[in-house]
DNA sequence: GTAATTGCAAATACTTTGCCACGTA
DNA sequence: TACGTGGCAAAGTATTTGCAATTAC
């Protein structure tokens, strides 16, 4: 096993959970990935679909993401969300994830350069860019 | 009203669209928002309740979105993405919104310092972020 | 008048939960 | 043995579509 994956297993245990074939395989999974991936993406992915059901995978997601072990990417919401482009203006979201509040960033965008870069580099064309910052604002503290 | 919701409109106008209420509502109630919105929310906001349907609004946010007046946030699928959060690790991702394709940047990530700012400033705790660029790859351009 | 747009209702898709069986510690 | 975990099936919530009626141009 990648010692890597046996390393995330035993914070794993050490945050109280236990060692299962499915939690290996999930871990083993993600880490081989090169990119987030979905819950279905998961649950049919060759190490996992034999081994357990979609709904197993939901909760050790919840599971993990609960203890920091894994991140549930997006605004944190089941909903998708929309926003106005208004031409040559641009924002960045503060984000709390304890209550949802959303606020704007005030500082200008510091990925303007990166992004320069990368569609030299890579071929991108009409590139963009979305930033969040999450966190746990000062009334939920 | 707005006269950059006239400006908006008017935009909308060249691209096709007609100007109805819904439009006019549905754009007024979106730059009047200081953060983004979810369909829900805009459906139910006080603008847009008493004039159309829900279904009207996600019909009208998917062209706007098409124009390029409008942006979906977050991954731009339907599903949630996860990913596992190795110490010490952090990666940003580049999303060709043709055809899905992720892949990691591999270049060094250039918000930490702001990311400083935002904690000595705002007070909020456990701070992180998320960045992501979007764009078409070489393959669909 | 014609084609885009809308409302309503139904269909999908993804997520989440209940309940009992099972496996780990 | 005890309690966390898993499977299966059902419920919940958000998104998306079909179609006839309406409206903008």
């Amino acid at each position: 096993m990648d010692p890597l994956v046996a390393e995330t297993v035993d914070r794993c245990r050490e945050l109280g959970m236990r060692r299962t074939k499915a939690l290996e395989q999930l871990l083993a999974t993600l880490l081989e990935s090169e990119r987030p991936m979905t819950l279905s993406e998961l649950a049919e992915s060759e190490r996992l679909t034999a081994q357990c059901d979609k709904a197993t995978v939901f909760r050790l997601l919840q599971r993990l993401a609960e203890k920091g072990i894994v991140r549930r990417l997006g605004l944190h919401e089941r909903a998708a969300y929309f926003t106005l482009l208004v031409p040559g203006r641009h924002q960045d979201y503060l984000i709390c994830t304890e209550c949802g509040l959303i606020e704007s960033v005030k500082a200008p965008c510091p990925v303007h350069q990166l992004e320069e870069e990368i569609r030299e580099k890579t071929g991108f064309r009409n590139l963009y860019h979305e930033l969040e910052f999450f966190g746990t604002c000062p009334s939920c503290v």
